[in-house]
DNA sequence: GCCCCTGTTAAACACTCGTTTAGAACGGTT
DNA sequence: AACCGTTCTAAACGAGTGTTTAACAGGGGC
């Protein structure tokens, strides 16, 4: 909600204000369900403007996601890329998390776009996993077992704010106050390291 | 694809071909972006019928949903009842990756309503999740770490097939290929067991 | 002065949306 | 026979969709 209204005010390029309502409307509704009206109005434009920068609809939305998975993409390289080869799951994993943490917004988008186009999602997503993918050979070897679990670690680590609205019941506390995301946080810094060790 | 078309030529109560098509429908697109006139076609009817048998779009929705939480509740229920205390942690774990195995639709569908409505989603847990922490509670006592267990095996389990068309360029591999999902299956036994070992 | 280009607006376009309505077909009851 | 409720169809309703269009400001170059 801050990211639509408070961004809009600070940088008035009518560009930028399209994108950041776009981003949270996109997240907020999906794909099909947003309208370019709503997003011209929390833009503080009108619908005009979209097809006049972007070239309608299916663009805006392109541009938006392509540049959620950079981001995304950017924190996990930073992470990779920040020391030896000493703790780098751990890093990993707590890169993952922040970022989830901090852009929860982008989690929505990225989730949806994986549910509404599986299919592109799987055409594009050579570019994006295959560095990745490579760079944790480099680290871990191309064994099976590292493998399984790193899917593992990132299924846990989205899945808490995924199921969040349900923890609640469950955890019988917010999910997302600062003391139970700290918690939560150690809980991935420790499952990872017991991981690491169960596969040496 | 094939739960829309081979069902509703079983049966021809046209009430269950709505429903069918409906599930098919909004687990594919989501609410929004799903249409009333789409699902009648699917369902070789009226977009009329929807709304006779029914009373709206909203409601069919709501009819769908709570039957396919309904079903994956019982899924769970029926592990933890199936044997004691012994193994329960694996029962639950394979259950649910079972579960998501033979009804993947389902769970597209429970997602987008996690991301769709959220609030509406957290109003109802209680009644959802209420029964299954209680009975997770008797049999592991209530301590924070089984929680925090739990909530990471139950996104480890899904997330695999939520990142399901990212994860081809990651393992290499056809993720829901029979071999490959007996051995996802395998590893989440195994991960389980790890899990409960280190808690005691 | 005039002209061109960029940014912006309001109106209109054709279309789809969910829902409502009037009426027809049908089987069963009286 | 006439009547009834149920099931279904086709058409229409108003609202909202993404996109296009024509007109309009305003500044810089000639």
């Amino acid at each position: 909600m801050d990211s639509s209204t408070i961004p809009a005010a600070i940088s008035d390029g009518v560009r930028e204000r399209i994108l950041s309502a776009a981003r949270a409307e996109f997240a907020q509704c999906g794909f099909g369900a947003a309208s370019v009206r709503t997003i011209a109005q929390r833009a503080e434009t009108t619908a005009a403007m979209i097809n006049y920068y972007f070239g309608g609809k299916q663009a805006l939305y392109d541009t938006v996601v392509a540049d959620a998975q950079g981001r995304l993409f950017a924190r996990l390289a930073a992470a990779i890329a920040a020391g030896g080869r000493e703790g780098l799951p751990v890093r990993l994993a707590l890169a993952h998390f922040d970022f989830l943490v901090e852009e929860r917004e982008l989690q929505r988008l990225l989730l949806r776009q994986m549910l509404d186009q599986g299919g592109a999602v799987r055409e594009r997503s050579e570019a994006l996993v295959g560095p990745l993918t490579r760079l944790m050979h480099e680290h871990f070897g191309d064994r099976d077992a590292a493998r399984e679990l790193a899917v593992s670690m990132f299924g846990a680590i989205s899945g808490y704010f995924i199921y969040e609205p349900v923890l609640g019941a469950f955890l019988g506390q917010d999910p997302l106050s600062p003391e139970r995301l700290a918690a939560r946080r150690r809980h991935i810094a420790e499952l990872t390291m017991l991981l690491e060790r169960s596969t040496q």
